[in-house]
DNA sequence: TGTATGCAAATAAGG
DNA sequence: ACCTTATTTGCATAC
């Protein structure tokens, strides 16, 4: 825990309204040296030597040092997150941005070039290095959206393990296509990564009941979920005969298309492991990358470098919170939740944050304390029978630690106790675990 | 080295 | 402008 961490003086409903801690010229720092000068060295290697040598594509330094500046105010402007924040709620441009930029989604690459408390690049240079072809996000959504109304969704109705994972379109859940479930057994961890993802709340999705797993329109339905795990196949062979590796379609969709994704992604969607919305939102694009790999001449093109230059990315780099700040933050949260404008702004000056990445943590972390709190709450015990509700939990609002019951008109909102051993609900809330112990 | 996964940051959508 | 809820996505790291 940090000294501030340990120290965080706001107090719900009153905060000092005096911010006046010098607003560094971090953007242009980060942008200009942590972001550019780090990483586009990397960049640059990487995508020269994906002409030639792929193999160099993840020869990054391992992840493991990731020096933290306490010091200094590795985030930025709050200026820019506010931009930020705006550039996010509207159709936007597709910024084409330096390679640089998108290092970091290589596996193993943004660890090594980014001080963990350093926040992302924003828009504001992607505005700046604007290039002249942009794409709004509209006309590929437009696209998506047609493919879409070809399969139907069922979400709703997906989640066959009752643990509220929102990634349920991973045919194990579907236990009303067995054809596929079979056939995605043999693909490790078929399920258990998305589990961890608890989803929750106001209609917490039970288990489907069983058997009744297809949603509404099930006839069209079954051939979609075909369709999704053939592509899927036909993809990751294809992939692999060749010689691409996931990081690699993750880039060249966005080299290609204007829009990448990680090799994560990717590793999912092969895996069946995306929602089945999403599944059927990425195949478009995974789709016509897999006719330009296999129709071309030399599938290499698609990584020719002047094209990784104009890659773009609408969505922010995922910020890296180091552990003492994440610390802090808890700190922060337990006394109080939900703190008001001044105060998140407060805390962002504090611990040198986005304004809009202390928000967003709040949020993120309030929605982690009902979904912790939740089994206990709404799931009758039923996936959580072997992990009784701890001491202090959701019932237990401690108010020696000034933890507050969110005060929702219709029901006590429950925000699980930051540093109460959330570890003990780990495992609980882990649906292969608990299908194991179960077992 | 490439892939799989846990956790959570970011985003979408509706209020 | 910001919240909640649901969902998407990726960093970090284990495998």
């Amino acid at each position: 825990m940090s000294e501030r961490s340990q120290s965080p003086t706001l107090e719900c409903n009153s905060r000092p309204d005096d911010f006046s801690r010098a607003m560094y010229a971090q953007a242009l720092s980060q942008e200009g040296f942590g972001g550019a000068s780090l990483q586009i060295p990397h960049g640059v290697l990487q995508h020269h030597s994906l002409l030639f040598n792929k193999t160099a594509y993840n020869g990054m330094p391992p992840t493991t040092a990731q020096p933290f500046f306490p010091f200094q105010p590795g985030s930025g402007d709050y200026r820019a997150s506010d931009l930020q924040a705006g550039d996010f709620c509207q159709p936007k441009h597709w910024y084409p941005i330096a390679a640089a930029e998108y290092t970091g989604q290589v596996p193993g690459v943004a660890a090594a070039t980014q001080p963990t408390n350093l926040s992302p690049p924003n828009t504001e240079t992607r505005e700046q290095i604007k290039m002249p072809e942009i794409k709004m996000e509209k006309d590929v959504n437009d696209e998506y959206e047609q493919k879409i109304q070809h399969y139907p969704t069922p979400t709703s109705s997906a989640v066959a393990h009752g643990v509220y994972y929102s990634t349920p379109w991973n045919p194990s859940f579907w236990p009303g296509f067995p054809h596929i479930t079979a056939a995605i057994m043999g693909y490790p961890g078929s399920r258990s990564s998305m589990g961890a993802q608890a989803k929750l709340p106001k209609h917490p999705r039970r288990k489907p009941l069983p058997g009744a797993v297809a949603p509404p329109a099930a006839g069209a339905e079954n051939l979609s979920t075909e369709e999704l795990e053939q592509f899927a196949k036909e993809l990751k062979h294809t992939r692999i005969t060749l010689g691409f590796t996931q990081a690699d379609v993750g880039l060249a969709l966005g080299n290609l298309y204007g829009k990448m994704f990680s090799q994560t992604t990717i590793c999912r969607f092969e895996a069946l492991q995306l929602s089945f919305k999403n599944m059927c939102k990425l195949k478009p694009l995974l789709r016509r990358w897999l006719n330009e790999a296999e129709t071309s001449d030399n599938p290499q093109d698609m990584y020719k470098i002047e094209r990784v230059f104009v890659d773009t990315r609408k969505r922010k780099r995922r910020t890296s919170l180091e552990g003492s700040v994440r610390t802090a933050l808890e700190s922060y949260f337990v006394k109080c939740p939900k703190p008001n404008t001044q105060e998140i702004t407060h805390i962002a000056d504090d611990l040198c944050l986005e304004r809009d990445v202390v928000r967003v943590w709040f949020c993120n972390r309030r929605q982690k304390g009902k979904r912790l709190a939740l089994p206990f709450d709404e799931c009758e015990g039923q996936y959580y029978e072997q992990s009784p509700p701890p001491p202090h939990t959701a019932h237990s609002p401690l108010p020696g630690q000034g933890y507050s019951l969110s005060g929702h008109p219709g029901g006590p909102t429950f925000y699980m106790p930051p540093l109460q051993r959330p570890d003990v609900f780990k495992q609980a809330l882990h649906p292969g675990l608990v299908g194991h112990l179960t077992s």
